[in-house]
DNA sequence: AATAATATATGACAAATATCAGTAATCTAT
DNA sequence: ATAGATTACTGATATTTGTCATATATTATT
């Protein structure tokens, strides 16, 4: 019995914590919505999944057993071109979750995950999900609008990918990270990409993405330390990044 | 009464048509679902709408009140660019759904609709599908999927658009047209688009288009008779297609 | 702290793609 | 059937982007 109540407040701290105040799991977390036997599997270490810098969380063509609500960090979601570069599709973090298409589908996952720092993240297997999608209205239409956003967002890197030069998308790609993930009290983006990755968000050479970093740089529109940027004309970036050509 | 019987028998015919067998809109078609209201609603002329080749279905940042399902034509879904260029990011035809993004998220519209042939559609108000989205579970999951499905095509798009020549995405795109389309007794393809929807399929100028087609009828892989194609190698093209460079 | 390994940066050049100009073919409407 | 409009095509050239080589800086390892 206290071995239970125990239990119940860890989950109950766990998804009541303020990492988590966004996260889809909160939805079906009327936790009286989960049975004993739910919350058994839940907790069995299988509730917080920490990964490091550099960790695959899943691959493409895995058969994903549950999906990762991301308490801390960030996740990028990626797939490998037959050319053999990895395009980087989207990041995940702080509330977002991973991996929910592949399991609402039914299918192998279509992209890689990998963490960018170390992560910390909730695992919630999959037939609770499941069961969920056919019990839980509720869940189900916040699922469906969280892939409903995902698609627009989808749609609008191809549009932009497809039309933009690389000089404007590498702008706008600094604008949406800075925006996605802060600054620190100096001013530099919270998030630290290598130029590969950049280039990989861009999909263009990593040469030509150190290229025009070099520009932007010469022109005083940002400013680097190492893998730090820092973003010093915010406006002229983010009407480069809308297409006003430079 | 007698009134309302027939209006019955119509729907059912317009729901049970062939062209609608994967319709989705059979999933909340147990029509004893839907109310008189509902019903009446539907029939005042707006269960069907038909569209003329080149017609606009609904344009970027509309407000649908509905959403469209496809029983016969072919309709594109398309982004204006800031550089002045329409992006092509899909097609819908028999049983396929339009604007259900829209009014799921209760956003206006991402994308332009527009009619590439002529059409004719099943329109369903949004304010029954809202009423579904909280009541029918099974229509819901049916939405969630459908969805699944699309951000898995979207992003295989952006990765393809991004990190293939040109000529590798035209290859591509004339295999998915004509699987998707199929092809007339001659062996032509069934769609026919003018060079330039092509071009904005796969993101390009067009004359860059016409001269990559030009090429492809060169090596022999396809044929060309007005704005009809006949696609020769099929395998060649789909090693093409799949990033095997020529 | 020194060394190796990796990432970033830059130049020179090559390849891919876009743009512009002009012609030929096809479609549209009377 | 024909004139006008649109679309398809081709060549010449410009621009953008990629590749290769090499240097410098940064990070990791001992």
């Amino acid at each position: 019995m206290t071995n239970i109540s125990n239990l119940f407040f860890y989950i109950i701290f766990v998804f009541m914590s303020n990492k988590c105040e966004k996260c889809i799991v909160k939805k079906f977390t009327g936790l009286q919505a989960l049975n004993t036997e739910q919350l058994k599997c839940i907790s069995d270490g299988k509730v917080t999944r920490t990964f490091k810098k550099g960790d695959i969380i899943f691959d493409e063509g895995d058969h994903l057993k549950g999906i990762y609500c991301v308490r801390y960090g960030i996740a990028k979601l990626s797939k490998l071109s037959t050319n053999g570069k990895d395009q980087i599709i989207k990041f995940v973090s702080n509330g977002e979750v991973l991996g929910q298409r592949s399991v609402i589908a039914q299918e192998p996952a279509n992209l890689r995950a990998v963490a960018v720092n170390d992560m910390d993240s909730c695992f919630i297997p999959k037939n609770i999900i499941l069961e969920n999608l056919h019990n839980n209205a509720e869940f189900t239409l916040e699922l469906l609008q969280n892939l409903a956003h995902e698609l627009k967002e989808a749609d609008d890197v191809i549009v932009n990918i497809s039309q933009k030069p690389v000089k404007n998308r590498i702008a706008e790609t600094l604008i949406h990270l800075e925006d996605s993930f802060g600054i620190d009290h100096e001013g530099f983006m919270i998030i630290q990409l290598s130029r590969e990755d950049i280039s990989n968000i861009v999909g263009t050479a990593t040469e030509s993405c150190i290229r025009m970093l070099s520009e932007l740089k010469k022109e005083k529109f940002i400013e680097t330390s190492g893998k730090r940027i820092k973003i010093l004309e915010r406006k002229t970036l983010k009407k480069l990044g809308e297409g006003i050509q430079n």
